[in-house]
DNA sequence: TTTAATTCCTATAATTTTGGTAGGTATTAT
DNA sequence: ATAATACCTACCAAAATTATAGGAATTAAA
């Protein structure tokens, strides 16, 4: 499951690109239309623009903005900032790599296969959701 | 990622399934061979027989069994006992739905798209991890 | 130059989940 | 009788998650 964080920076994300044309986007219009605590969405958007993924505006009429196109930013990249690893197993991830203490054999491990295979496949999924892509999906209905 | 409590089920029910002539395999010889903690070995060993996955013999020289063939049981049965969901988000899960909060409308929300196609590849994959097939790779490296 | 709205910063805290431990009782093969 | 086992109940510490509190610094506009 993705946590509460994740899923509230990828709802900031698709309501600014939403409101693209609006930007900068304040935290506390996001907060308020998508039901996110304001302090706690602060401390998203600090993240998300640490990594930056957004840039932002200070003072009034501040605020929020992508700092790279909406074709750019896809879901891999949101959760792996929040959540870490995608992969089920610490031992088959790019990025946090740690060897299971009770493994045996990882090169024949048959756990380990199926769990690569599955990371493999979700990666691929939630590198090609991106921002414009959801967004896509959602007018086409 | 997984819970330890879902890779220790996983990892002690490939064990009992490799010393399937030696059944009933006790937990203590699990414990010591895969390096869990007893105790907590114990109650995952309870709630694998509740689930009916395993079944138990008490008493000197018990201990547990398998209580279907290998090729029946399969992963997504027991990640959605020990862990839940398998969906990364409430929406889009079979047995756990719950709607999010903040969504305004589910059937157009391009997020949950997303989310639902992996869930659909996933929960695949993990229905064809039977132990089985995971012994199968095993031998085959 | 004041004001209002904003980001930014630091600290704290409640709640839930995870990953156990402790101590025993009941059962059964030998 | 004994030893080895499953089974039962209660507890618990650490970590992660999900926030909250209170302000300081910045900036556009009146």
């Amino acid at each position: 499951m993705l946590s509460k964080k994740t899923k509230y920076a990828i709802n900031a994300l698709v309501y600014i690109t939403k409101n693209i044309e609006k930007q900068p986007v304040a935290a506390s219009e996001i907060a308020e239309n998508q039901n996110i605590p304001l302090k706690f969405l602060e401390s998203i958007l600090t993240e998300l623009r640490n990594a930056r993924i957004l840039r932002s505006k200070k003072g009034k009429y501040g605020g929020y903005l992508l700092n790279e196109s909406p074709d750019k930013i896809n879901l891999a990249k949101i959760v792996r900032l929040f959540d870490g690893a995608i992969a089920l197993l610490p031992c088959v991830t790019y990025n946090y790599y740690e060897k299971c203490e009770e493994c045996i054999d990882e090169e024949t491990c048959g756990i380990r296969q199926v769990v690569m295979e599955i990371r493999n496949t979700t990666v691929q999924q939630l590198k090609s959701a991106t921002l414009s892509s959801i967004l896509e999906r959602e007018i086409k209905e």
